[in-house]
DNA sequence: CTCTTGATCTTCT
DNA sequence: GAAGATCAAGAGC
């Protein structure tokens, strides 16, 4: 059994239908809510939103072998290679051809962190998910994983019970579209992987 | 604290 | 053949 930490026990579990609207509505409602992949995970407090119409997507330029996922129907999880060292989980929303998603940037762990600790080799709690290579580290995510069903086993996503403050910024680590806002985190979070300017 | 750099490999041109 | 939705370690302040 998962080791539970955090005294806000998570609420209902969600469904694909949840996905299946407008990628900033989800991400704003995704904030405060708690991952789990086999029983290992915590609170999302930061994401990034990406949609097809703009150039920092994987899918701007149409489907291709790597991002198929994102092309299908809302739901389901979208797992990359990033520098060709880390893996990088991301969310399918909108509606099947849209291609937009929801990339996972950090966790604030909860549920599994002795396991955690192990896969990361690090005891700091702060830096066990504060980042999208290190989510899929923690919690054991690579590419057996892209595709799979975001709400059935071992992928568990609950809703969270109080609406959250929430901080905006622009997107890390990219070079196109650098301007748009839609990096979203949770106010006042330590476990975020960068400040936002506007105070987190 | 910030800045720089190396690691490593898939993807698409 | 180049770029890339990253990370960790090291140098400098």
């Amino acid at each position: 059994m998962p080791e539970i930490r955090n005294s806000v026990a998570p609420g209902r579990l969600l469904k694909r239908k949840f996905f299946a609207r407008s990628v900033h509505d989800v991400a704003s409602d995704l904030i405060g809510a708690t991952l789990l992949f086999n029983g290992v995970g915590g609170i999302i407090v930061e994401i990034e939103a990406y949609h097809h119409t703009e150039p920092a997507a994987h899918s701007y330029n149409g489907p291709t072998p790597r991002n198929q996922v994102m092309f299908g129907p809302p739901g389901y999880l979208y797992v990359y290679r990033s520098y060709g060292i880390h893996w990088c989980m991301n969310f399918v929303c909108e509606a099947e051809g849209s291609a937009s998603a929801i990339l996972i940037r950090a966790l604030e762990p909860t549920h599994g962190i002795a396991l955690m600790r192990r896969r990361r080799m690090l005891h700091d709690e702060r830096s066990l998910c504060s980042g999208p290579g290190k989510i899929c580290a923690a919690l054991g995510v690579t590419r057996d994983h892209n595709g799979l069903a975001l709400d059935h086993a071992p992928i568990e996503i609950h809703a969270r019970r109080e609406v959250p403050q929430i901080v905006r910024d622009v997107r890390i680590g990219i070079t196109k579209a650098a301007d748009l806002p839609w990096r979203l985190g949770l106010k006042g979070s330590k476990f975020i992987s960068k400040p936002f300017r506007n105070g987190a």
